[in-house]
RNA sequence: GGUGCGGUAGCUCAGUCGGUAGAGCAAAGGACUGAAAAUCCUUGUGUCGCCGGUUCGAUCCCGGCUCACACCA
């Protein structure tokens, strides 16, 4: 066991993690990886709430404007690409810190994903233009057709899980199932997890005031360049496809504006959940975090 | 002032050919190993505007009142 540490720090959108996250960073005189689905995207900005360019500048980010829109970017990417930003810390640090509110990536990063052999591409994009022309019924009748096992266990009703599903057995002739075996992978390094919260009406408020800062930062015209782009994975996001809806001419602004409040508070409530079955996370007020976090060392 | 249309869940509305009512959204809780800021699941008692009448029984029918909107004067 080597004496390399990572403090990782999750919690709800906009609860302060980013400027704790940077202060912890200077303290140490380390580097940060970002734990964030959305920030790795350089075509995203003031809609995800990415460190300002100072930061960025102060403290040495990883997994930031790292990737484009355009390339695939999912939990096991995450996990192999924090991996080798943790190592290379190592190299020169003891600890590194990470910070993010992607449950999954995290989770990804600390205990590994299961080897499930890539999938081809062109499986992936028939299956979902079938989806789209078809619909849930027939997912489902697929499903139970090709993959029994998996379709007795699976979220019946949730298309994601499904096509999965399928991709894999119609990619690699083996069921989903086969392929999980749910066991955590040993990491050559210390994880500490820190979780912040908040009560709750306050960080609505927090998100509320931060929604109405990112309007006034030039947000609508982010998204508007960004319109091209709508149907990609990567715009499937809080405060981008409100103003889609915006521009398409279904819904008036100050109604996209509160869309994206709304969402961003279901987006926080199920960042929540996720992270509180976690035991591991030892929970922290972003307002005390800095003067104990050193006691987390110690432990 | 007259006519019309409406007043039902926090919001938008549906409905009950008279037997005290239900969707979407919101809200709350939850799940989730290659889309995760995604996706999915669970949870619905509210003087059915107010007062009176008819009726065994009215949120529904009738009368009056009131409020909102539209049109006519």
């Amino acid at each position: 066991m080597t004496s390399k540490t990572i403090i990782i720090i999750c919690g709800p959108t906009a609860v302060g993690k980013t400027a704790l996250a940077i202060e912890l960073a200077k303290s140490l005189k380390t580097e940060i990886i970002s734990a964030d689905s959305r920030q790795c995207f350089k075509e995203l900005d003031i809609g995800v709430a990415k460190p300002s360019p100072l930061e960025l500048t102060t403290i040495h980010h990883h997994f930031i404007n790292s990737h484009s829109i355009h390339e695939t970017v999912d939990a096991a990417v995450f996990e192999q690409y924090a991996l080798q930003a943790a190592h290379a810390i190592f190299q020169k640090n003891d600890v590194a810190v990470m910070v993010g509110g992607t449950g999954l990536y995290i989770k990804a990063f600390a205990e590994g994903m299961d080897d499930i052999p890539a999938i081809n591409p062109s499986i992936r994009l028939e299956l979902s233009n079938k989806f789209q022309l078809h619909g849930l019924l027939w997912l489902q009748e697929i499903v139970k057709e090709k993959d029994p096992a998996f379709w007795q266990h699976a979220e019946q009703q949730n298309p994601q899980r499904l096509l999965r599903g399928l991709e894999v057995i119609l990619s690699t002739g083996k069921s989903i199932t086969t392929f999980r075996k749910g066991v955590k992978k040993r990491r050559p390094f210390r994880i500490i997890k820190a979780g912040l919260e908040l009560p709750r009406p306050e960080l609505n408020e927090r998100i509320n005031s931060r929604v109405d800062e990112m309007i006034l930062n030039g947000l609508v015209d982010e998204v508007k360049s960004l319109m091209p782009f709508q149907n990609i994975n990567a715009l499937q996001t809080v405060g981008y496809r409100e103003f889609f809806d915006y521009f398409n001419g279904t819904l008036p602004l100050e109604k996209a504006i509160e869309n994206i409040k709304i969402n961003t508070r279901h987006y926080a409530k199920r960042q929540m959940t996720w992270f509180k079955k976690d035991v591991e996370i030892r929970w922290f007020s972003p307002n005390i975090f800095l003067k104990e976090w050193t006691n987390l060392l110690e432990n």
